[in-house]
DNA sequence: GCTCCTCGAGTTCC
DNA sequence: CTCGAGGAGC
C-alpha cells in the first residue's frame, strides 16, 4: 500500500492522535508542541531535538489523556485567533473530519485575512494536503478572499468563475470536508493518476532492491571495480541512492537531452570540423558549460550522459588542476588530442588516466580555477579550441566576469533548481523501498524546506530512519526547520517582504526583532533598494481613505519616512565614518529600513507592472562615477607634461577646450581630419583610451550620444587604425623621480609634472616657479606655449620612451 | 507530436 | 509583467 493511503487509514483509526497531531488541543499543549511556530519566534526558538522529543512527549500523553476536543466552540476559537500574537498559543483550527480532507484541492489565498497571517493559512492548507499556488487559474478549486485582494486575482477570480471562501468558511471545510477517500472527493479520473503515481513508485522501488541485489553479488559495473563490495547498507544514502540512470536525475530533462544529443554527434561534428550546427546549433562548439546552483545533479548529468554516449569521462576539478600549465599539462592537448588521436595510440594525462578518442573531458568547478592563477580559464578556452574529445564544463555562474573567455567557445546548458514536484516522486520511491511512511505533502514540506537539496532531504531522511519509520506534518516541519538552509534572501526578497502587505499587518507574527534580522540579511544594500522603492507601494495605510484625503496622508506618510531614511544615513555615517560606531547597525536598521516600510508598506511592491521593485539605481551612478573618475585621472596623469591643473580643472576647462580641437573635426570633416586630430592629440599626450573618455565625458552640446551619432563609423575605424599603427609620444616616470614625489592624500591632485616626469627643462621648472607667484599669467600657461616648443617636448618623449624599450 | 494551459522564476556590488 | 519548462489533452 502506499505511504499516504496508510496515513490516512492510520489517522481514521486514531482520531484523537491526529487532532493532538494538527496544533489542536488545549492552549497549553499546543504552545508547547509547536513552539516555534506559533508566534513569537525569535524567542521561543528551541532546540530542534528537544522540540522534537517534546512533540512526541506531548502527544503520548494526551492519547493516554483521553480523547481531546469532543466539540469544537468555534466562537471561542475565533476570539481566540483574534486575540492574535500576544496570545500566540490559542489560535485554533477546528478538527478536520480527515487528516487528508483538502487532498485534490488548489486553492489561492489573496487579500489579508482577518485573523491567521499568509504563512499560516497557507500552512494550514498544505497540512491537510491541500494544493497552494499563487496563480489563480481555471484549475484553481477555492480562492480564501481576505480584505484588499489584489485586482489582478479579482479579476481572475471573475474571468475563471472561481468558488470563493472567507476564512471562517475555508476552516468549515476542513471541518466538514470528508476528503478523497470517501464521498466525491476523488474523481475516476483522480483515483485513475494516483493509482498510477503509486504503480510507478512501487516499480521503481523494485527496480532499486533489484539493483542492490546484484550490486552485492558483486555484478555490478561500477561499483565492482574495488575487489571489495561495498554493502549498500553501510552506504550513505546520498551515495547509495545516487542517480544511476539519467530517468533517475530529477528535473532539467530538456538540457540533459541536449547534452545528449551533442554527445551523440560528436565524431560527425568533429568530421564537419564543427560547421554544422545541428539541431540546437549545438554542433558549433567543441565544449559546453553547464552552469546552476549547487547540488542539483550537474556532475552527476555530465558523467551519466557521457557513459551512455559511449565516452570515458574524464573528470578533472578545478582543485586538481588551478593552473594554466596543470590544464595543459594534464590534458596533453597536442599529444592527446591531436597526434595520440591520430596514431591511435595511448595517451596517459599527468594523473596517469588513459586518454583516447573516446574520452570525454569534464571540468568540474570551472569557477573555481581562477582562484589561484587567472590564466586557468583562458588556457582551458584555449584547449576548447583545438580539443579533439568533447568538454563539459561546469560552472555555478556563466555571467560572472571570470567565466568571459569561455562563454563564447562554449554552449550553454543552465541548470534550474528542480521544484518540489520533480523530487518528489523519487523521493517517495526510496521513503517506499526504506520502508517508511511519510506522506506526500510532509515530504514536499522537507523538499522546500531545503531548497531543493536532494542530497540533504536523503541525509535528514536516513538520520530519521534511525529511530523511527513514520513521520507526520508537524515531525516533517520541525525537521525541515532544524536543518534549514541559511536562507539566503536577496535584496529583493527582503524588500518584497518587508514594504509588502504583510510584514506589518495586523495578523503579522513577526516581531520587530524579526524586521531588523531582514536589514542584516546584507545590511549594506537593504537600505539602497527602500530608498529606491519605498515610494512604489499602495500604502496600507491610507488604504480606506479616499480622494484628497488619501492623497494628504499618504504624503504625510512619505514625508514620515523619507525623514527616516535622512536620519538613517545620518547614523550611517556615524557607522562608516571615521568613528565607526558598530554598535549603532540595529540603529540603522529602525531607521533606514523598518521605519519607512512601517509607513508606506503595501501591496504593488513586487512583481507586474509598472510598481516592480527597481535595483538601486544609485550603484549604477555611483560606480559610473568610479570608472569616469578612474579615466578622467588617467587623462590628467598624461597631459600633466603639458599642462598645468588638477583633475577637476582638467574636467572643467581642458576637456571642453580639447574638444573642438581632437573631437570636433572628426565630426565635420571625417576621415580627412584624422591625420590632424592625431597630430593634436600627440601633442598633449592624450591616447586613444582618453579620446573615448573625452567623449563620454562630453556635456550638452558634445553629449557623448550626439556626438557619435555624428561621427562615422568609417572615421572613427581610421582613427583607430591609424593610431595604432603609428608611434606615439609617452610621457614616462623615472624610478628616482617617482621616488621623490611627495605623498599625496588620496583623491588629492597627482604631483605636478616637473617632479613626476623626465622633463629636466630648466625653461620649465622656471616657468613654474613664476608661476606660482603669478598663476594668471596668461604667457606661462602651457596651453599657450608656442608650437616648436611643444614639438620638442613631444619629441623628448618620444626618444625618451624608446630609449627606456 | 502538437497545442494549450499552468505556474514559478527572474533583476545584482564599492 | 514576461518567458519558458513541464504537463495534460488531443
Amino acid at each position: 500500500m502506499a505511504p499516504a493511503k496508510k496515513s490516512a487509514a492510520k489517522a481514521n483509526a486514531e482520531p484523537s492522535k491526529h487532532n493532538i497531531m494538527s496544533f489542536f488541543g488545549s492552549a497549553q499543549s499546543q504552545g508547547a508542541a509547536t513552539g516555534s511556530k506559533t508566534g513569537n519566534r525569535s524567542q521561543s526558538e528551541v532546540k530542534p531535538k528537544a522540540t522534537l522529543t517534546k512533540v512526541t512527549k506531548v502527544e503520548s500523553d494526551d492519547e493516554q489523556g483521553g480523547k481531546a476536543t469532543p466539540k469544537f466552540n468555534w466562537a471561542a476559537a475565533k476570539a481566540a485567533r483574534l486575540a492574535g500574537p500576544s496570545n500566540p498559543g490559542s489560535k485554533a483550527v477546528p478538527p478536520a473530519a480527515v487528516s487528508d480532507c483538502l487532498a485534490g484541492l488548489s486553492f489561492v489565498f489573496t487579500g489579508e485575512l482577518s485573523s491567521f497571517s499568509r504563512e499560516e493559512s497557507i500552512d494550514i492548507a498544505k497540512r491537510f494536503c491541500g494544493r497552494v499556488v499563487g496563480q489563480p487559474s481555471s484549475k484553481t478549486d477555492y480562492v480564501v478572499l481576505g480584505d484588499s485582494a489584489g485586482p489582478s486575482k479579482l479579476a481572475a477570480i471573475k474571468k475563471h468563475n472561481l468558488k470563493t471562501l472567507s476564512e471562517d468558511e475555508f476552516l468549515n471545510l476542513i471541518a466538514t470536508r470528508k476528503g478523497p477517500g470517501n464521498g466525491k472527493g476523488l474523481t475516476e479520473k483522480e483515483k485513475k493518476k494516483r493509482d498510477k503515481e503509486e504503480k510507478a513508485i512501487r516499480d521503481s522501488a523494485k527496480e532499486m532492491e533489484a539493483r542492490e541485489k546484484k550490486a552485492v553479488r558483486g555484478e555490478g559495473s561500477g561499483v565492482a571495480r574495488g575487489a571489495k563490495t561495498i554493502d549498500p547498507k553501510m552506504q550513505l544514502w546520498t551515495d547509495r541512492y545516487a542517480p544511476q540512470t539519467l530517468k533517475e536525475v530529477c528535473g532539467n530533462k530538456g538540457q540533459v537531452e541536449k547534452l545528449q544529443q551533442w554527445l551523440n554527434d560528436w565524431s560527425g561534428s568533429l568530421k564537419a570540423n564543427f560547421k554544422k550546427p545541428g539541431k540546437n546549433g549545438m554542433n558549433n562548439f567543441r565544449g559546453v558549460m553547464i552552469t546552476g546552483p549547487p547540488g542539483i545533479g550537474k556532475t552527476t548529468s555530465a558523467h551519466l550522459c557521457a557513459k551512455l554516449a559511449g565516452f570515458t569521462p574524464i573528470e578533472l576539478n578545478a582543485s586538481d588542476a588551478r593552473s594554466k600549465k596543470l590544464v595543459e599539462n594534464s590534458t596533453n592537448i597536442q599529444n592527446t588530442s591531436l597526434d595520440g588521436w591520430m596514431g591511435g595510440g595511448e595517451q596517459t594525462n599527468a594523473a596517469g588516466v588513459v586518454i583516447t578518442d573516446k574520452s570525454c573531458l569534464i571540468m568540474d568547478e570551472v569557477d573555481g580555477m581562477s582562484a589561484g592563477d587567472r590564466g586557468g580559464v583562458g588556457a582551458l578556452a584555449a584547449l576548447i579550441r583545438k580539443t579533439q574529445v568533447p568538454i563539459i564544463c561546469i560552472a555555478n555562474d556563466r555571467s560572472a566576469p571570470k567565466m568571459k573567455p569561455l562563454v563564447n567557445g562554449t554552449f550553454g546548458l543552465p541548470f534550474r533548481k528542480p521544484d518540489a514536484a520533480q523530487i518528489r516522486s523519487r523521493i517517495m520511491t526510496i521513503v517506499f523501498k526504506e520502508k517508511m511512511q511519510i506522506p506526500a505533502n510532509v515530504v514536499d514540506e522537507l523538499i522546500t524546506g531545503v531548497g531543493s537539496d536532494i542530497r540533504q532531504v536523503l541525509n535528514m531522511l536516513s538520520t530519521w530512519k534511525l529511530h523511527n519509520d513514520t513521520m507526520d506534518y508537524e515531525e516533517g516541519k520541525m525537521l525541515a526547520k532544524a536543518n534549514e538552509k541559511y536562507s539566503v534572501l536577496t535584496p529583493f526578497n527582503v524588500i518584497q517582504k518587508i514594504l509588502g502587505p504583510y510584514m506589518f499587518s495586523a495578523t503579522s507574527r513577526d516581531t520587530l526583532s524579526d524586521k531588523i534580522e531582514l536589514y542584516f540579511h546584507d545590511y549594506s544594500f537593504v537600505p539602497l533598494f527602500i530608498q529606491e522603492n519605498y515610494l512604489k507601494t499602495n500604502p496600507s495605510r491610507v488604504r480606506d481613505l479616499d480622494g484628497p484625503r488619501k492623497a494628504l496622508k499618504q504624503l504625510k506618510l512619505m514625508e514620515k519616512a523619507s525623514e527616516s531614511l535622512s536620519d538613517g544615513d545620518l547614523v550611517d555615517s556615524l557607522i562608516h565614518g571615521p568613528e565607526q560606531h558598530w554598535t549603532l547597525m540595529p540603529t540603522h536598521a529602525v531607521l533606514s529600513t523598518v521605519r519607512p516600510s512601517s509607513f508606506l508598506y503595501g501591496p504593488g511592491s513586487g512583481y507586474g507592472g509598472p510598481n516592480a521593485m527597481t535595483f538601486p539605481q544609485w550603484l549604477g551612478q555611483n560606480s559610473k562615477q568610479n570608472k569616469l573618475s578612474r579615466a578622467l585621472g588617467d587623462v590628467q596623469i598624461r597631459m600633466r607634461l603639458k599642462v598645468s591643473g588638477d583633475k577637476s580643472e582638467i574636467r572643467l576647462s581642458y576637456l571642453p577646450a580639447m574638444f573642438p580641437l581632437i573631437v570636433k573635426p572628426l565630426m565635420e570633416q571625417g576621415s580627412s581630419a584624422v591625420d590632424d586630430v592625431i597630430q593634436e592629440m600627440d601633442d598633449y599626450y592624450i591616447s586613444r583610451e582618453d579620446w573615448d573618455t573625452v567623449v563620454e565625458l562630453g556635456l550638452g552640446e558634445q553629449k557623448d550620444e550626439v556626438v557619435l551619432k555624428k561621427i562615422a563609423t568609417a572615421t572613427k575605424t581610421a582613427l583607430t587604425r591609424k593610431y595604432n599603427s603609428r608611434d606615439h609620444p609617452i610621457p614616462f616616470h623615472k624610478a628616482q623621480d617617482l621616488g621623490k614625489v611627495p605623498k599625496k592624500l588620496p583623491g588629492g591632485p597627482a604631483p605636478d609634472l616637473e617632479e613626476a616626469f623626465d622633463l629636466d627643462d630648466a625653461v620649465d621648472d622656471a616657468d613654474d616657479e613664476k608661476k606660482a607667484v603669478d598663476p594668471d599669467d596668461i604667457k606661462l600657461d602651457r596651453l599657450i606655449q608656442d608650437a616648436s616648443k611643444r614639438k620638442a617636448a613631444a619629441t623628448k618623449g618620444k626618444g625618451a620612451a624608446k630609449g627606456k624599450k
